[in-house]
DNA sequence: CCGATCCAAGTTTTT
DNA sequence: CTTGGATCGG
């Protein structure tokens, strides 16, 4: 028997070698998730049941299409390029691009990235004459882009109140700019896919024809609109598709189904419901359900052991992730024994915190661990802040997740925006944007001038410039002329050298030259050159057999590419350094040994989050998937006191940490009793779904507080038992915030309450 | 047009 | 405490 299938578990071969038929693979983590997908598409392809052609997969991120491709690479003698593995919104681009007429765009059609857009909804504010303090620019483009991602145009959006009813006819302007200057953002490209396969009978035709078989990864981070285009591409999702008139029932019909028989795709989707760590931002997990039934899934396939992680650290994650409620179930084991235990910190201030965990890590390094094998991680990017510190006294190589990505750096975003004009003219966003960039005298005035008369003629402001007149006429003349002459000089020229001609045409290169700090930014252009020679020259490398090479130009695919995939994340590679990131950021990634920093109510579970079920339980997926990162060894730790905006905030464990067997941890401080920990947990005196804890109460002063604590359980003659919430003072003077449970919260003086701690 | 200064806000993030 | 945005003089 084939190669591929050898070492797999029982599940993963089931799951991979499973008929053509709709089908849901519950992965935890560590089990294996990405070898079961790549090595499907690799046995579908070995048993001939599919050529590339007929596979289609999506993922969420241009990085885990990468993975996939390169695996898939490894594992079979064939060429994976131009096979239609990518992102959902790259994959929607590329469907655009080949259909734009139908999708009515042009064929330079350009992609805004988050801040663009934002940028177009305050120019839109501005040109309607809208408050933007009435209807704020960012909420605006939460309400446009969550619509869209629901699947709404604004026709479909139902407006119950004016300052909807107002909102939805912004959307309306928003997509009719976009749609005068030739633009989309990132959604839109979602959308607009969708309704081009919807509406367009032989599109749809042709791709359902092609794809047999759709592969989803990360089927639980899914947006409804992500679903709907899943379901529609898979001929799932028409009502008035003629199916075959053949009278067999879905289930008869499933098991003939093979070849030309069968008129739907297999989707074959891979997801975790618990690791959905992205509801915030609109992901559904409930289409894993809807998948279920709406497919017709007749079998969920579970994959439950982990390679990863030792016993302890899995009993963890499953006891705190046993505390959500609809799951779709799942619990994870291994065979590599319990390992060491999970070892727990309790430190007096962030800073203490910090300090410890670098002496830790320099022991581990000591005792032979690479430094790349440690993580640190923590719930908010705030938090780096110390443990850097700490790290760079030390002297311990470190790297940070999260920082700025390459084209989204100013003076790139300030080049591609040149050649967005090269591109596309009526591109407003890039008109703008370098109209005084580098400054050559158009004020705000000219500009607005110019913007006026662009309204009154309703053409794109690039368009509009021959129309205007005065002083306004020449100096924006003179930067269209600008524009122009290098549209002619660049007409004939390779990529590369177009992006090299607009560096010095347009001033950028001169300007940063003459900056003080303008080394780096240069040096940045220069990369932007290499990033369009290496962009070029991969395009040119031969596609696989039987696939179309991707359709547009070199330019407008260049800046599709440079929108879609912003580059990594700045920590570049180099030494061997400890890794810094927020638990969003580990996800997908594996460590010998994990740090979780500031385990405390308020930072993890986020205070934000804590007061309703739904996103507190997505908080405990979130501490879950942190968990999960740890190969051998994991730490858990927190601090009595951070700070945190610039004030000293107080906080008690999490109620996470509660929450985890008391035989799997190993405290390196002492365990403070704190009141709660046993049964009582609703000490607050709400009368909340979820139980309320003091969370980080603000204080002023360095605390003397006669012995007592931030936390502590302490009697009050006829108030009864309470926590000690905050403190405001000291001495005799401190104020004490208490909460009494069913006697409420009091503000109370430390020098006239008589209190006992208990 | 540009720098200085003031003020408010402040999870998680990919495309 | 930081950062970004807005505003105000020169």
């Amino acid at each position: 028997m084939s190669r591929l299938l050898e070492n797999l578990n029982p599940e993963q071969l089931a799951a991979v070698t499973l008929p053509p038929q709709p089908a849901l693979i519950l992965a935890g983590a560590g089990s294996g998730k990405t070898r079961v997908l790549t090595t499907r598409i690799a046995w579908l392809l070995q048993t001939g049941q599919a050529t590339p052609a007929n596979i289609l997969g999506v993922t969420f991120t241009n990085k885990a299409a990468k993975e996939m491709l390169t695996r898939l690479g490894a594992m079979l003698p064939i060429n994976t390029r131009g096979m239609w593995i990518g992102t959902f919104h790259g994959l929607c681009n590329r469907l655009l691009r080949a259909h734009y007429r139908e999708a009515a765009l042009p064929q330079t059609f350009q992609i805004l990235d988050t801040t663009d857009q934002l940028a177009a909804i305050k120019r839109l504010l501005k040109t309607l004459n809208i408050d933007d303090e009435k209807f704020p620019p960012r909420e605006l483009q939460h309400f446009i882009n969550g619509n869209k991602e629901a699947g709404y145009r604004p026709a479909q959006v139902e407006a119950w109140d004016d300052y909807t009813r107002m909102r939805v006819e912004l959307y309306k302007e928003y997509d009719d700019q976009c749609q005068r200057e030739g633009v989309v953002d990132f959604p839109e490209l979602l959308l607009r896919c969708y309704e081009l396969l919807s509406r367009n009978e032989p599109v749809r035709r042709h791709y359902q024809l092609r794809f047999r078989h759709i592969l989803v990864d990360e089927f639980q981070d899914t947006n409804r609109l992500q679903y709907l285009w899943l379901k529609l591409l898979a001929g799932h999702g028409e009502p008035a598709r003629s199916h075959s008139p053949s009278p067999l029932t879905d289930e008869e019909s499933l098991e003939h189904a093979d070849g030309a028989a069968r008129n739907w795709a297999a989707v074959f989707a891979v997801g975790d419901d618990d690791q959905s760590i992205y509801a915030f931002r609109g992901a559904e997990v409930g289409n894993m359900r809807d998948f279920e039934h709406e497919f017709g899934v007749s079998r969920v396939i579970r994959l439950e052991q982990n390679y990863r992680s030792h016993g302890n650290i899995l009993d963890a994650a499953n006891a705190i992730i046993a505390n959500n409620s609809k799951r779709l179930g799942k619990n994870l084991w291994t065979d590599q024994g319990s390992g060491e235990p999970i070892r727990v910190y309790e430190a007096p201030t962030d800073i203490d915190e910090a300090r410890w965990i670098v002496e830790e890590i320099q022991q581990l390094i000591r005792d032979g661990a690479s430094r790349s094998d440690i993580a640190l991680l923590y719930r908010s990017n705030a938090q780096s802040r110390v443990l850097e510190q700490q790290l760079f006294s030390a002297g311990v190589p470190y790297k940070v997740y999260g920082g700025l990505r390459f084209f989204e750096r100013q003076e790139i975003k300030h080049a591609l925006a040149y050649l967005r004009l090269l591109a596309n003219p009526d591109d407003d966003t890039a008109f703008l944007r370098v109209v005084n960039f580098p400054t050559r005298g158009i004020g705000a005035r000219s500009v607005e001038q110019l913007q006026d008369a662009a309204r009154s003629f309703n053409t794109s402001l690039y368009a509009t410039v021959p129309h205007l007149s005065g002083k306004p006429a020449v100096a924006i003349g003179a930067f269209v002329r600008l524009v122009e002459e290098a549209r002619q000089t660049t007409r004939e020229l390779p990529l590369p050298e177009v992006v090299d001609h607009i560096l010095d045409a347009s001033g950028l290169r001169k300007h940063y030259q003459a900056e003080r700090e303008g080394q780096e930014r240069l040096e940045n252009l220069d990369e932007l050159v290499s990033a369009a020679r290496y962009f070029l020259n991969d395009m040119d490398q031969p596609v696989a057999e039987g696939e179309e090479p991707m359709p547009g130009d070199p330019l407008s695919r260049f800046l599709a590419h440079a929108s879609l995939e912003a580059g990594d994340h700045q920590a570049e590679a180099g030494q061997d350094a400890v890794q810094l990131m927020t638990v969003h950021a580990a996800k997908g990634l594996e460590f010998d040994a994990v740090f979780i920093t500031g385990v405390e109510d308020g930072l993890f579970p986020h205070e934000q989050s804590m007061n309703d079920l739904v996103s507190l339980e997505e908080e405990r997926r979130l501490m879950y998937v942190a968990i999960t990162r740890a190969r051998q060894r994991l730490y858990l730790t927190l601090a009595q006191s951070r700070m945190l905006h610039g004030q000293t905030r107080y906080a008690i464990r999490s109620r996470f940490l509660d929450e985890i067997p008391e035989e799997l941890m190993k405290w390196l401080t002492p365990r403070v009793q704190a009141g709660f920990g046993g049964g009582a947990r609703y000490y607050g005196g709400s009368q909340d779904a979820v139980p309320r804890s003091p969370v980080n109460a603000p204080v002023q002063k360095s605390r003397d507080l006669a012995g007592l604590r931030v936390g502590q359980l302490v009697r009050h003659a006829k108030f009864g038992e309470g926590v000690i919430v905050a403190a405001e003072g000291s001495g005799q003077d401190a104020k004490l915030q208490i909460n009494f449970g069913d006697a409420g919260m009091k503000w109370l003086l430390l020098g006239l309450a008589k209190l006992e701690p208990v």
